[in-house]
DNA sequence: GCAAAATACTTTGATATTAAAATATTTAAC
DNA sequence: GTTAAATATTTTAATATCAAAGTATTTTGC
């Protein structure tokens, strides 16, 4: 009743610190996406966006991965998006397996209106640390991603 | 066409670290997560079941808070929990408004199966980081969690 | 050049997730 | 003591999520 976990000193460390991970991670997500709902865009919906903004019209497999979904979910994203005209699905000539997806004038007005409130966001949330602080905990957390991947 | 944003140094560190946060939760989450789906469990229905056992039997809403979702998910994750006799709700006698969620014999025998392992993951993911790195982390993490909550 | 394998995406089915509304119960105010 | 406010949970509606199966298209191997 109301005692954690107890196992080696090794063991405890680790489990702090993936506890820690994913709090910080989360609250740090919640807070910098929390202005969506004022535009009715899930969080999803908001780097799909935001991933056609910055690197152009893409495959949806390519959108999947820089926003860390599976495909098929993409597909329902995707879908939704199109029921709001915000983006558009195009067949390529070449290679008629692939989709390339757009952003509409409507999307890139809207990604354009956001941005800048979203960008001040992330660096009011993020520059509770130093730049040397973000820079050693970027190099931790790149560490910590690689290996096995 | 693949220009990614450009912005002032101070917006560029912000994301670029934001980026890594994110991806580094992400990636060990998943590392440490993929051996449940040998016992059909979810992350969230895992997460339930090792507070249960770890801290012992509690409101749906404590549990919410401890896996951090909504006491509405909780409410799902608990049901789905509930038909595979895992835990069972008990209403309180001196508090009716509350339900106190306890590990039925088959559930407790699961986790205390599920654990040993699951704790090796972890330390396993982890110990990429020396112990200092990792206190390092840890308190990064904490710095960047608290900021208005 | 045609069948097999690989690739890219969509569909399906089950669970998760949140926000908001609804329900039930207890506590507080008068 | 009875209504109002607060608390704890469940329900609902919409979207998300993954894994697995399905479809369409292209490339490879012979």
């Amino acid at each position: 009743m109301g005692t954690h976990y107890s196992g080696t000193p090794t063991e405890e460390l680790a489990l702090a610190t993936y506890v820690k991970l994913s709090r910080a991670a989360d609250a740090v997500t919640h807070r910098i996406n929390a202005h969506l709902h004022h535009h009715d865009l899930t969080v999803s919906q908001f780097g799909a966006l935001e991933a056609l903004y910055h690197l152009g019209p893409m495959q949806t497999g390519e959108l999947a991965e820089k926003i860390l979904k599976s495909s098929g979910n993409l597909t329902l994203v995707v879908d939704n998006l199109v029921k709001r005209r915000l983006v558009y699905r195009q067949r390529r000539k070449d290679d008629r397996r692939c989709v390339d997806i757009h952003l509409t004038e409507d999307g890139t007005a809207l990604i354009e209106q956001i941005w800048p409130s979203h960008l001040a966001g992330v660096v009011e949330a993020i520059t509770v640390l130093s730049a040397d602080e973000q820079r050693l905990l970027g190099d931790l957390c790149r560490k910590l991603g690689k290996k096995a991947g």
